[in-house]
DNA sequence: CTGAAAGCGCTTACAG
DNA sequence: CTGAAAGCGCTTACAG
């Protein structure tokens, strides 16, 4: 894309790709400046190399990279010379060049099920302000539990050179992915996936904390949803029918689709078939959502007629009323978790697995009121 | 980073640098395979260049990569030949070595002031669904609303050859970038920044809309809340207050601070003041969350002591009691037009200024109610 | 349609 | 502490 400064026209307008604005290209004269489009003075003039400060400073290219990359043995007098110079050009590095020659891209990758999510969009703002505070990129990249799509997005990591990649799998993900092999290492989020390192809430205390909160007020039988795609679902499914069995209580676990449609009609199923529990349990932000809507549809009390409970403090849990009783997930400390791990393995490739389970809080509100029937 | 086979021990630990796994260190002598950390196995061979794939194939260097990047001109059957070798060979062409050369980083950055607010996040999600349907990377970062973060991550863009930027700056933006170039063309969104190019909700239709749907159930004593952080903010109370004056009302703005709390203390003292008015209208999200907080902490029945709207249809204005009239925003309707319009600019780079304004959707519901008294 | 050669902007042993 | 030189892996005029 290469302006003229008397017509202000595009020279090479017939390509289909990006490329970064002020780009000289061969055989053109570059002429400086005019006003943009964008409002803002552009310089047309050739961006400054490191060649053009080594020039400008009298130094080889050698000490100016050295001075700049603040990493080699450079005298402190030699470097302030090399940054004033630097600084009058405007010098900006090229990452890309930094990149291939250093083989180092910076750069990690991340790829949740979907952003919108608010337990991975907390998740990710976590990662994001870690590896910025580093100096490090973040390729975010939405699955949507897609196998499919988790495949291509961890070839283009690959292609990237990322150093490491965050990573929330699917269940089919393993299948997917086992043959191949990556470059960087992996650490999952929220679910397990072979063996690689995990960061995620601990499920079975989460469920532990919620059956005997419902137990203790005075619940017995407790029904519990859990989504069928994850190996989290599983965990909490598992999770939950021990604690039952630690009370003596026979577990009613009902597997699902995790999603808010399938929850409520699954509930609403449920309810109607008549033998519904005195206590809901629901494992995740969509499904405690569906199930509160089946409930409401047919006009019953919570908790008088049902009480409810789940995992994941999301915004909504407070404010409906009655507001609801829930596990909140340690989110940021999830994802600061995950980033600090990734690091870690990166340092020290040969350390053995390792599983990092923290904590959620049982936040009691007034979807599960001591029964008083 | 790299491993010894009978070891398995990283030869260069003393680095606090990330690189891509499996990089090959001159002097050393990299050996095949072992079982990984993460549990797949991790080839050490080296990884194949183009070099090798052109060995392989009895082509040439050009050849090979005309054939590979698909936009040469290269003989059917001699492209099959290429891409056989490559598939054999588990080529992966390196992005770093490609945007050097080819001047094209096929990527785009994208400044939010913070994805967990969920208009972001949708808007977000849009854009990288269009990115990544294009082959193009998003480099995602949050400002927080700080004027240096922006320009930081302005700056970081430049260094990241990006091809343009979606921005949602701040109202000090403006200075702050005042006097900056920039190798790309910015797109704002949701707020407007000097002359770049902006995609937002149509502000003076969705605050009619509220106004006019206010009056007609019987409001006419209509306060509201407005952003003082954003051009949105200003943009929206003058919107307010035009549609006031068409109705002959006396507009009742007050400006503060766009967040959850300020919200709520400002509507409290507002309320407590004794002159609170009969309906009022909450700019975004966070302040509506506020003004709804302070209206219940004081024990007052919506709409009937104080009706309730506001814009942005965030999940749990639909699940309190009563559901909350919004004016919902085009979400991802906005960062899908963002980015098609930064592809636009890029290739159209002389077009002139373009603003679109999106309409958002009256969604009407308990907390308007027409009014009885 | 294909190949030889230059070069994108950096970093990094190597030698002083 | 500094410089000369090689080279990261690719693309792209240029010449055939």
């Amino acid at each position: 894309m290469v302006y003229t400064a008397d017509k202000r026209r595009c020279l090479t307008p017939e390509t289909d790709k990006i490329q970064p604005y002020g780009a000289s290209q061969a055989g053109v004269t570059l002429i400086d400046l005019q006003k943009t489009f964008s409002g803002f003075y552009r310089s047309m003039v050739m961006k400054p190399s490191i060649k053009d400060v080594a020039a400008a400073s009298g130094l080889s290219l050698a000490t100016v990279s050295r001075a700049l990359t603040d990493n080699g043995l450079v005298n402190e007098q030699t470097r302030q010379k090399v940054l004033a110079a630097a600084e009058a050009l405007g010098y900006r590095p090229n990452l890309q060049a930094r990149r291939l020659r250093s083989k180092q891209s910076q750069t990690i990758g991340l790829i949740v099920a979907d952003i919108r999510n608010p337990f991975f969009t907390a998740v990710s703002r976590a990662i994001e302000d870690a590896a910025y505070r580093e100096g490090i990129r973040v390729l975010l990249c939405n699955s949507d539990e897609d196998p499919a799509k988790e495949a291509m997005y961890l070839r283009l990591m690959q292609e990237e050179q990322v150093g490491g990649v965050i990573f929330s799998p699917t269940l089919s993900a393993g299948a997917a992915i086992a043959g191949t092999t990556f470059d960087f290492p992996l650490i999952t989020i929220d679910r397990a996936l072979g063996d690689a390192d995990c960061v995620a809430l601990n499920n079975h205390e989460a469920l532990d904390k919620l059956v005997d909160h419902l137990v203790a007020n005075g619940y017995r039988r407790i029904g519990g949803l859990f989504g069928n795609t994850s190996a989290t679902g599983q965990a909490r499914h598992d999770a939950y029918v021990s604690a039952m069995h630690r009370h003596g209580l026979t577990p009613d676990a009902r597997r699902l689709v995790p999603t808010m449609d399938a929850a409520q009609q699954l509930v609403g199923d449920w309810l109607d078939a008549g033998d519904a529990p005195e206590a809901l349990i629901a494992s995740n932000g969509l499904t405690l959502l569906g199930a509160m809507r089946a409930i409401r549809q047919r006009g019953l009390r919570i908790p008088d007629d049902i009480a409810l409970a789940g995992i994941d403090n999301e915004a909504w849990t407070e404010l409906v009323e009655p507001a609801l009783t829930v596990i909140g997930q340690p989110t940021y400390d999830i994802g600061d978790t995950a980033m600090r791990m990734l690091m870690n393995r990166i340092h020290e490739p040969a350390l053995s697995r390792r599983v990092v389970a923290l904590s959620g809080e049982l936040i009691v509100r007034d979807s599960t009121r001591p029964r008083t029937a």
